[in-house]
DNA sequence: TCTGGGGTCCTAGGACCC
DNA sequence: TCTGGGGTCCTAGGACCC
């Protein structure tokens, strides 16, 4: 489903349709003072909208059109990068909830034809057709169809479907024909649609594989698939050689996995400018605490408890660190979180600036298969050290 | 003027137990 | 006393994905 961020963000500015426009970024002001002087977003002209020219800050871009696709810009490249690609780039902030909603609404329609989906993220499932009613007919051609249409009548999005025998063909098939197209692959085009790609296709071969691929003189997945198991294994190890070699000769026996549990979640947050743990102390400190509650508010909403409390660094130099510890018992209280990451904090070197810090809680339960073990957490500290004691004093630096 | 945020999975070493 | 497995849990880092 690609460019599903820059659909949905973009049906509410039909203005802007075939210009370039990247959408992603930092928090923008300019961006309310705009339509609050035009009132209805599709009265906005196309010149009063910010241009990446003018841009300031060190986001990346979520997405992009294709018309801002043609210079180069994409997905996850800094904002500044793409400034100088494509300085006359409309800029557009996202808006999370809407995209949220289009999602719940796009997953809802294909539950509703083919219930057998996986969630792959915010605009990205698999389906399993075999038992639907006539998946089969024209090779899932006509399934795919009327899964395409309906989504479009109820969202006004397109999309692109890959049907193929298994997940790992589907989604090299899905990017065949973009936007809004369907490629059927069978096991008989592994030779001519497959096998030309470069191994980068594969979903989990990425940058560092690759590169290690280029070195060792393989570049396409036919070259990649005409190398014994055993070299491949050599080089890359046991679990990853046998799988690389399986992926090329478009071998995959993954399930549709249609209900998962989430194994931790996280916060973090990157700096609008990089900030020194001893003279930017109680800033920090405020946004580590917040970084907390809104771990602890997204455990208690969803209704997970979890064990491991693990912080995240990153310096000035990009380079990252972290630290994480497993407590007795379970929790989903901020100042329980808070204080456990507040002594991880003092295991880390805090003698450069941060770009970023991040809190996280792992190894989740339920909160009710949890709340057997953890009756009263409030009080539970650190297992070495249960002595209550006031958050703030016990850290040196924050 | 580089490089977001939220995740999953894997590996590898050490502790500890049997 | 020495040697040697195996299994599980914990921690840190890294690759990868959307």
């Amino acid at each position: 489903m690609d460019a599903f961020f820059a659909s949905v963000e973009l049906l509410r500015y039909p203005q802007l349709k075939g210009l370039p426009v990247v959408i992603g970024g930092g928090r923008r002001p300019a961006d309310d003072a705009l339509a609050q002087a035009y009132g209805a977003s599709e009265r906005i002209p196309v010149e009063a909208f910010p241009r990446l020219r003018d841009y300031v800050g060190r986001g990346v871009i979520t997405t992009a059109t294709y018309a801002a696709r043609q210079f180069g810009v994409g997905s996850a490249m800094g904002m500044m990068k793409a400034a100088r690609l494509c300085p006359q780039a409309i800029v557009l902030p996202v808006d999370f909830d809407e995209v949220r909603r289009y999602s719940r609404l796009f997953k809802d329609t294909i539950m509703e034809i083919a219930p057998l989906m996986e969630d792959r993220g915010v605009d990205e499932v698999y389906i399993d057709f075999t038992e639907v009613p006539g998946g089969q007919r024209e090779g899932g051609r006509s399934l795919a169809r009327l899964i395409q249409r309906s989504i479009f009548d109820r969202t006004g999005l397109s999309c692109s479907i890959g049907v193929a025998p298994n997940k790992l063909i589907a989604k090299m098939a899905s990017e065949f024909n973009k936007p809004n197209g369907i490629s059927i692959v069978h096991d008989s085009d592994l030779q001519t649609l497959i096998w030309p790609l470069a191994c980068r296709k594969i979903n989990g071969i990425g940058p560092k594989s690759e590169a290690k691929l280029l070195a060792l003189n393989i570049r396409s997945i036919g070259e990649l698939a005409a190398c014994a198991p055993d070299w491949l294994i050599q080089h890359f190890g046991q679990a990853t050689g046998a799988w690389m070699h399986e992926a090329a000769w478009g071998r995959d026996d993954r399930p549709v996995i249609t209900h998962s549990e989430p194994v931790s979640m996280s916060r973090e947050t990157t700096f609008e400018r990089d900030l020194h743990p001893v003279r930017d102390r109680s800033e920090l400190g405020a946004i580590f605490t917040s970084l907390c509650e809104r771990v602890a508010a997204d455990l208690q909403r969803k209704g997970y408890r979890g064990r491991t409390i693990g912080i995240k660094l990153r310096y000035e130099d990009f380079r990252s660190l972290t630290r994480d510890q497993t407590l007795e018992q379970t929790t989903d209280d901020a100042r329980t979180i808070r204080q456990a990451a507040g002594q991880l904090l003092k295991r880390v070197p805090l003698d450069r600036r941060l770009r970023l810090l991040g809190v996280r809680v792992g190894s989740l339960l339920k909160a009710g298969a949890a709340a057997d073990d953890a009756r009263d957490d409030d009080t539970a500290a650190l297992s070495p050290d249960p002595a209550p004691q006031p958050a703030a004093p016990s850290e040196q630096l924050f």
